[in-house]
DNA sequence: TTCCTGTCTAACAACAATTGCAAATTGGGC
DNA sequence: GCCCAATTTGCAATTGTTGTTAGACAGGAA
């Protein structure tokens, strides 16, 4: 995700307004590497601005989606979660607690969306998403 | 996914009863490869039985999961999809039509689990899950 | 600065997917 | 066939998200 400034600057290039909602939603995501739910966006900015809705996060999280900015993602349990980190890269989702690790996508220099591409049979793969699901170390000790 | 004779006795065995909606949901998943949601579930089955109701679906595919019967999975739209397939295999998902096709889970010959463990840095991971994201033959030719 | 217009926000209703609950029903050991 | 715990049903509740709309506001023009 570009900084906020930049997003000010994007956003007013396609005819939208810069409003302190946007502004203060573009900061709580910037740098964010919770892998953030809009409940959560909405809790940190409604923090300093208690007037905003949770239906403007919303919007704001899918303008910003929908301009590639923030990549969704959805990982079966509970809600969406919005990434900022729009380059390749992979997740670690904690089964006990949710939390959710960026890992490298480097398999060892394997091109994973390219790899046994003959069995794609003539699907055209635009994206390539790997989840590992397990334990993280705190929970592994917590539970053991 | 074993056979329905199979899990019927798996279900005895549990002391868990064996009711002529259950028979119906095993008939529907087995050897069905097209991922569907417990509504298309529901649908297949009250074809032949009206008064089966959408909750037992869902309760039945909830106890098939958490026999590892049946995999459940979340593409992000729509509604959870259940797998009878348990073996290690990945999707592909049609980002235009939602359509779900198997794939093949080696990518010569590397351990996806184990590649570049060394990035998991302590996480234990129990699964590896991976999507491939695009459009299917017929959603290209459609579109374009 | 003030006005104007189209965009945005807030509040609330609607919605879809799934689960909780309680009452009525039923499988299967006796 | 009886009985009881397990199951099914129907419906309400819940969760996460989106639709709607009236009023508020950003930002360009005068």
């Amino acid at each position: 995700m570009k900084a906020p400034a930049e997003l000010t600057e994007l956003f007013r290039s396609q005819g939208l307004k810069i409003t302190p909602q946007r502004v203060a939603i573009f900061e709580a995501l910037h740098g964010n590497d919770a892998h953030p739910t809009a409940d959560s966006v909405y809790d940190t900015v409604a923090a300093d601005m208690p007037s905003i809705s949770l239906r403007t996060v919303y919007q704001t999280l899918n303008d910003l989606t929908s301009m590639g900015e923030l990549h969704q993602l959805q990982f079966g349990v509970g809600s969406a979660r919005f990434d900022p980190n729009t380059t390749a890269h992979h997740h670690a989702v904690c089964e006990r607690c949710g939390q959710v690790r960026d890992l490298a996508v480097d398999f060892d220099g394997v091109d994973m969306p390219r790899a046994r591409s003959g069995h794609l049979q003539g699907f055209r793969v635009t994206a390539t998403e790997v989840v590992f699901r397990g334990l993280c170390q705190a929970c592994q000790t917590d539970s053991g």
